[in-house]
DNA sequence: AAAGCGTGGGA
DNA sequence: TTCCCAAGCTT
């Protein structure tokens, strides 16, 4: 039997029971390929759910709001694939009477879909064999032929793309592609790969070699840039607070937010008052400003470190645009914001 | 075409 | 602690 083939039949035997497994219904898989992308399904699977019952078909999708659509996304990380998502659905319903496309071209143009989402529904919805290529994909795809072009170089990503697709099987791909992602993810793991039971191992380069661990291979370390937050906590009487949407292209784009001083170093109370921000926001004297916690708290993304002061300034009286603290929960925020209320509550 | 975009978990 | 990785896409 081939390479593809026992993936195959180790797949069916082998393959995890998970929600979108359970019938083919293309906005489902739409919405499970989008919610995967760069997430593990563990991370996934309950916003997944939460999708599937707030927004039942692409109508429902359509009709909501994009807070709403944000509020529900929050937490999981790369907001754009929400904004996306949301975009799209309204677009295919303007256009398309509510009908997904049905092939790998027309998916493609999607906003939010790119080669390895127009493949996957493609091949699993359509039958159409377009090979997925994934961080799985080249995992197992590099250690089996012993292929050293980076991944993540033009080259890697052509290279790959090609023998992925001279291995799709034309007899149903959309498993074939399935197969290949789950071996990557139960036996075929970046650490701790379990080549004793691997269905492969017997020609798998790597194996032989006994280098299973050096690939594949990925050139480019990212540089991590650092920034330096003050979020103004506005409380008026306990009562009422100041949120503001991020509109920049920027992290948590269209996300809420305290009032935000950025600066760039860490600064002090003296400093913060005397910014444009904070006067802006409070008029007079009457006020009380304390530091919530002493030490930065760092936030960590994959490109930055944010190390952020939260503010505490006590107010009586009126102020324009304010938001009760109860509501709060009502707004989409980053999940530093997020944390911090939940501690701030207390 | 390189860089930016989140969050959480495991080693 | 630090680093790597996770069903990638956009500009």
């Amino acid at each position: 039997m081939d390479f593809s083939n026992k993936l195959i039949y180790w797949y069916l035997d082998n393959k995890r029971d998970l929600p979108w497994r359970n019938e083919v219904n293309v906005y489902h898989i739409w919405l499970s390929e989008v919610i995967l992308q760069q997430t593990k399904i563990v991370q996934g699977i309950d916003y997944y759910l939460v999708f599937c019952k707030n927004f039942p078909t692409i109508f429902d999708l359509a009709k909501a709001g994009e807070d709403e659509v944000l509020k529900l996304w929050q937490g999981l990380g790369y907001y754009s694939r929400a904004r996306n998502l949301h975009s799209t659905a309204k677009y295919i319903v303007e256009n398309f009477n509510g009908e997904i496309p049905d092939n790998y071209n027309d998916l493609l143009k999607l906003k939010g879909i790119g080669d390895y989402t127009a493949s996957a529904i493609a091949s699993i919805c359509f039958n159409e064999p377009k090979a997925v290529v994934d961080g799985n994909v080249y995992r197992v795809l590099s250690r089996y032929y012993n292929v050293s072009t980076p991944i993540n170089s033009p080259k890697g990503i052509k290279q790959f793309k090609q023998i992925a697709q001279s291995k799709i099987t034309k007899y149903d791909p959309g498993t074939y592609n399935q197969a290949i992602m789950e071996l990557g993810a139960l036996i075929c793991k970046p650490k701790k790969a379990d080549c004793n039971i691997c269905p492969i191992q017997k020609d798998c380069k790597a194996y032989i070699n006994n280098n299973v661990y050096s690939f594949p291979v990925k050139e480019k370390k990212i540089k991590i840039k650092k920034r330096f937050f003050n979020f103004l906590v506005i409380d008026i009487d306990g009562d009422q607070t100041i949120l503001e949407q991020r509109r920049q292209n920027d992290i948590w784009k269209n996300l809420y937010q305290f009032p935000l001083v950025e600066s760039e170093n860490e600064i002090d109370e003296l400093e913060i008052v005397k910014t444009i921000i904070f006067s802006n926001l409070i008029k007079d004297d009457n006020y009380k400003i304390s530091l919530y916690n002493t030490k930065p708290i760092i936030h960590k993304l994959t490109h930055q470190q944010i190390n952020t002061k939260f503010w505490i300034i006590k107010i009586k009286g009126n102020l324009d645009r304010t938001i009760k603290w109860k509501e709060i929960s009502n707004f989409a925020v980053p999940i530093l914001i997020h944390n911090f209320i939940e501690n701030f509550k207390k």
